[in-house]
DNA sequence: GTTTAAGCGAGACGGTACGTCTTGTCTTGGC
DNA sequence: GCCAAGACAAGACGTACCGTCTCGCTTAAAC
């Protein structure tokens, strides 16, 4: 879902004002890239501050210096990976907008270099990084809620869905499959998620009030 | 879905004839054990061998003797918890059997201190643990299999329904939810995603054939 | 021997053209008197640029522009040092010369805080600073010399005693207890030394030929 | 005075036992060896963790391990440099024992390479190292006292003659001229200081009552 | 009940990475 | 145009783990 690289200086990390344009700047871009060439080189646990640095054509203190630590690292890697403007498809029918962004979240789980994988992995290292971390994902799925909203719109759900949850139930499956089971990338999951969250929620699964035991 | 502690001796670790009674059964007990108590306290990160030898009152250099490693290690410890008698729940309705599936799920994610989680993100860091985490998990579902088995059986669901995808879809929400998205623990969140895949199940949304792309 | 603090703008550090009233001076002021508060409360190791810069109110590339490095800041601080108008006693009696000598250094090398043995031990750091110490005791000695050539005068000593073995001999026994002896400071020593130097010296220890090996 | 180089074995550092023969031992006094090396060639100011546990043939974590820190480093070599069996030179003469004395330390002063020098000032880099170079010289002066006493058994002094201050006096100036002063080696400076010492010393500069101010 | 060999305690060691601290240079923006 | 502020390169420091090795001691299994 979304891509891990973006326009990084629209986000200036910390500091009170860290020179627009220059030198700055680079370098930043410079080691974040570095960092997710790594991550997919060496996995999250092969990340190192030194190798980061000598990729980047940086020292390891100026890594220091900037981000503290790797968490830190982690954390402004995140958080330049959110800073796009990606949106869900918009196909007119909610199991189709369902299965693109599964199909979205597939490619990125299996690509390779896996990136995305170790990134995940690599923010449990860190609280700083694991915050940056949901922070991505709560955008992510903030932004994905509008495919809930247009079926509503077309009545193709009923009144008082919820779209959070039913964004959950249709986008675990993958991360679930992929990620910790192990499981070999199968085409058809991301189609077989998004149409039972579909069916699960056109019978009403995800209004807010359970409505008893039915 | 299952407990983390077990019976041990069952699965002797890889050694050649293991010594079946006395100081080696114990001293691997007592390891397993400071594993998890360390988990429970430091978290994936903070587990170090030298911590686990001391917690267990064994000497360091014993632990690399029997485990060479920590992925030894946590793939010992996760054999261990999947060394037991569990199953699932039977309560004659796939919608509940599911939701006390969930329940179960949602304590063992929930619970502090937090040793599940902590064991799983620890996973990540060896192969060999991974390997073992899988392995468990692999266990667990085909346990679980019954619980589709008995809809079936019972004509709560259409033939041809597939077991795995199915309960995959019904638990994927609850690790997803709690250890990736780090929400809070929603009650109600087990029953949800059990009776939302009940439903997409019923629907047929789980059948081998997708009958095309309607 | 000699005070640490003198009349700084009577030498003029290394730059082009140093600008001799305004805040050139001031600032040279403030960072030199940094560099001894700080020697006197951190030591001679815990010397930094950095806090030196601080404590003066001045930017660190400030001292570096200007002082090159620690060696251009301590010599500097040196060369201000014995930039004054100092002379020794005159009590018309060689032993009471040299013992006020001796006096005024075992009051610099005990004074509390420590700022001579610390500007002393610091000197080691870099030649240039070196260099600088070893030029201020010899201007030192050499002002001294006076205190010989008047105890010649009156008669009190051989001729052809010379003067600067003559103090040398006078002055090192303090040097060595207090700096490298780390030996407790002792009101009498500074009499004893310069007695038996003056007892020596009237024997003729002191005369240019030894009238060869007795 | 003395050497730098000793028996290392006769004066096990701190530990309990620090298993007397093996690797233990010879990895000390290769360690120790290569600091007194890099002190010759690099001075006390470039003597680095790193170069000597790479010229001892020794990891940098081996060196911490056992000696914490240079501070403690430099404090074993000179533990290791007093464990010898030196004495003060017996020729019948209290003025040529001081001159036999002033000699070996105008030689170990001038060496070449200057490790005595290097490692003196090294030594002001810790509390530790400089507790230790005062040890040693201690044991050096208590060694040399009994040079006064054969005097005195002799006649040659005046009862009452205290050691300690004699010897101070003596030796005092070859470190001022050669360590603090910078001054060209002398051969003659040596005896020079002798004589003026033994002078002094039957004049009975060294009594311990001053007897007033005669 | 004694061998006997595995398991174990103890600890030095090589090795990797971490995060900190200084030094001295270089760049940038503001006054 | 100077100069403050501060980023940067370089490199040493001391720490924390990891996993290996060697040496003896103890203890459980086998004879």
């Amino acid at each position: 879902m979304g891509s891990e690289t973006a326009d990084p200086e629209t986000a200036p990390p910390p500091g009170p004002r860290p020179r627009p344009g220059g030198r700055t700047a680079r370098t930043r871009r410079q080691v974040l890239d570095a960092v997710l060439a790594e991550l997919g080189e060496h996995g999250y646990d092969g990340l190192t501050v030194e190798a980061v640095a000598t990729r980047a054509g940086v020292h390891r203190t100026t890594v220091y210096r900037r981000w503290r630590d790797v968490g830190g690292l982690l954390a402004d890697v995140l958080d330049a990976a959110g800073a796009d403007d990606w949106g869900p498809p918009d196909t007119g029918s909610l199991e189709d907008d369902l299965t693109g962004l599964n199909e979205e979240i597939h490619d990125a789980l299996t690509a390779r270099p896996p990136v995305v994988p170790a990134l995940i992995a690599a923010s449990f290292r860190s609280p700083q990084a694991a915050e940056a971390q949901r922070r991505l994902w709560d955008d992510r799925y903030a932004r994905c809620e509008v495919v809930v909203e247009r079926a509503l719109a077309r009545g193709d759900l009923p009144a008082g869905t919820e779209a959070r949850p039913l964004l959950v139930a249709a986008t675990a499956p993958l991360y679930h499959q992929l990620l910790l089971l192990g499981a070999a990338p199968d085409p058809q999951s991301a189609r077989r998620a998004a149409r039972a969250t579909a069916l699960a929620a056109a019978a009403g699964a995800f209004t807010g009030q359970p409505a008893a035991d039915t």
